[in-house]
DNA sequence: ACCCAGTTTCGTCGTTTGTCGAACATCGCA
DNA sequence: TGCGATGTTCGACAAACGACGAAACTGGGT
């Protein structure tokens, strides 16, 4: 039977000039799906099972799923496992800057409130 | 009767300290706020009717309402119109740059899709 | 051959989103 | 006082979203 005859399916990525912004910006739009960017631009890569979120299994699928087809990360077979990594290159080629000034965001988004607010403003 | 008594409901703005990053990017997440929010970097202020949307007027005030929210804009009543203009030194002082580069980004994002691509490459 | 560990796919559920039309409110003007 | 212009609020609706569990698939041991 086509049990390895059979390829599993190629996962698709999107070209670097089809990327998206719109797509972009919903998948980083998810707190679940930002912790796994910030998690992946300190290392090359990860296995998907390896992340440190509180969803089940099937939702974390999704969100990887998202990712990839937004262009954000790439995956990659092997063996049991299916590793992801940031497609830092091709964003900024496609969008130059993008992800480091949304990932300094986050980092201010999370620390940022309580602290380093000036008196106060208007504007 | 409460005629002019009663005053309307002052327009919720987040101060700059409670913008959220996810918010942001979810107002930003949609092609007609960012419509929006692109024709509002060019001029200080403009009237809600204005801006040249293809939507009804009650989904316009929603997307609005979302970008107001979201602390994008700031709105400002004066008579029977409402003016709406970009809260850029707010956004500036809460998100560095985040601004400017999803804007950059769009431009890229419209005509980036043809031209512009060196021979091809994989990452 | 078997089963286990790692992941995805499928179906479902409740919530949110974007859209609209209709009704309501407010202001300015005749 | 009434009318028209400008916007909002209030349902309604289909579509998409995020979450889950159950089932299925894959590859590596035993």
């Amino acid at each position: 039977m086509p049990r390895s005859t059979r390829r599993r399916p190629a996962l698709a990525h999107p070209a670097v000039e089809e990327i998206d912004l719109y797509d972009v910006l919903h998948a980083l739009s998810d707190p679940t799906r930002m912790t796994i960017v910030r998690i992946l631009r300190a290392e090359p890569e990860r296995a998907c099972g390896t992340f440190p979120v509180d969803v089940a299994p099937s939702t974390l699928s999704h969100h990887f799923k998202v990712l990839r087809e937004s262009g954000v990360i790439n995956q990659r077979e092997e063996g049991n496992r299916r590793f992801s990594a940031l497609r830092t290159v091709d964003l900024e080629r496609r969008f130059p800057g993008l992800l480091d000034t949304v990932l300094a965001a986050l980092a201010r988004n999370e620390h940022g409130a309580e602290l380093g607010a000036e008196p106060a403003w208007h504007g």
